[in-house]
DNA sequence: TATGAATGAGGATTCATTCAT
DNA sequence: TATGAATGAATCCTCATTCAT
């Protein structure tokens, strides 16, 4: 990946991830990365090349964090890794994530599989700790995460994200 | 307000909530309303007046809600009440929430203000039942909330909401 | 002619004299007039109707003036008589002549018969006063009198006509 | 400046000189010219952009008129020279001149500044052979002087511009 | 690889005009 | 007579994409 490309990527990220998918043109992604529009379709075919690269970086870091998790040996801590990870985000990549969330709410681009292994990682942990309905419990825990993960991406600014996760540990003492 | 305005309004928040604002052409709205694509523009100025008059009848419709959840007399209710709220939107309301979060992810029309009303009814309560850290608290239930609304209005269909509110509430006794 | 007729022809020729007939909508006519925009049409049948009907107007303006300058007995009064014209225009009736100046300038709209009844007359006059190409100087004269009123109705706010029209004056003694 | 970029300008000033600015839609502008529409917006940035440019042309040929105009030594001749101009024009350059004359009639793009060198110029002059008003003389010999552009420019078809210049010619032997 | 000129389809918006009331 | 809702063609402009260099 030269350079260029990498700028291209950049670029794209930053705006996509503020104002949208659609609402970037590619004319813009050029001018931020500093390049030619041309490179842009030499290098990503189409716009929507542009965004497969972008989310196939993405997934990649998501998979090493993955594996992380699988590290993790105690049930409990699992589901607590899990639940807080929203908190401990790289502010390096909140741009990918808001972007990851952003798409969520655009039929075309929503993709789910994404949340996959994560949720069976979850059962598994649940099941283990014989939880009555572990599914349920999971998808709960889910909810909790995209909860977090609105709240951190969104209003990290203004909310008090520290503050927030104590609040959330004495929960589970 | 005429019937085809009325047809106007609800074309462009199915087709909104669907595909997200800047990925739905004006012509789509006419033709999915059946009127002339002019006729938007002699009711509603521009699109993104199409999208005010839509968030002006929703924030009428919350503002409602705002009062009912004020008949609440308990604290404890009240707070169970909104954390539960995401569980009982009404299946028609469904677009305008999905259009409001798909649009908090956009710079550009991110409205804060929204919530607000709901954070000072939280730290109320919250206040009244002396939790230690109030607002911290209310954040954390907003998030909450945003979790689970992210969850209904997106996996509603895949996921059993009712399974999953049973979950959520055996969690409070 | 109605009240309301006379609105819309006021406010269209207002309106055509300061930008320019194609780039006035008829709805900032019907605005300006205070009419609906349908009512223009049932009167003036479209909106090259409406500029007939103010020409129609001028011309009859236009025709009295000529009768005016026919009552005049000396050939030189008559010429001084119009080579000044353009200094006595009534102010009222500045926009109608702005409107046929700039008119002039658009092929589509170039009427020259208007100018041919005095270019008769200061024809008439110069061969009864000998001049050996009445002609071409009927042709000077009229060139004049174009310069006289671009000036006096382009920048009669700017340039002091009355200095002008002595300065004028002193030149034919 | 791009073969296309030329074409565009002539094609546009061709047409906004023939019909008026505003009643050319840059989609004749594009057929005229053997380009794309979208081609005007990338060289001119809009419809108005192509206006400046225009005129960014024709200021620069002015200027060097302006310039041959201070070789003149004699004061007498400056006067002449600027009053037989009209007479003078390129017909190359009526185009541009149409434009320019049919723009001093709309409010929107009146731009007196171009007069001004001129008026300078002469006052200049006529100060210099003790005129008694040089500013009222010199406003005079501009209204001269756009009567015969307007004559020259409107009717240089219809009227004998020789014939009317040597009339004029006898006018200050 | 990289540029930037060029395209053409499509986008938002305007506007003259029609029509039911 | 007068209104104002409605239309649809046109208008200005944008944008993803192609292509010659």
């Amino acid at each position: 990946m030269t350079e260029k490309q990498k700028a291209i990527l950049d670029s794209a990220l930053k705006l996509f991830a503020s104002k949208g998918f659609d609402a970037v043109p590619t004319s813009a992604i050029a001018k931020e990365a500093g390049v030619s529009e041309g490179l842009i379709f030499r290098h990503f075919e189409n716009k929507a090349g542009l965004l497969n690269a972008l989310m196939q970086v993405g997934k990649e870091k998501l998979q090493e964090e993955m594996e992380a998790l699988s590290q993790i040996n105690k049930a409990e801590d699992k589901i607590v890794a899990i639940m807080e990870m929203p908190f401990h985000i790289d502010e390096e990549d909140y741009p990918f994530w808001r972007l990851v969330y952003s798409l969520k709410w655009q039929n075309e681009y929503y993709d789910d599989e994404m949340g996959k292994p994560m949720r069976d990682i979850l059962i598994e942990a649940l099941t283990e700790l014989k939880y009555r309905d572990p599914e349920a419990e999971a998808d709960l825990i889910l909810a909790y995460l995209d909860g977090f993960a609105t709240t951190v991406l969104l209003k990290g600014d203004i909310v008090d994200k520290d503050r927030l996760l104590q609040t959330l540990r004495k929960k589970y003492k």
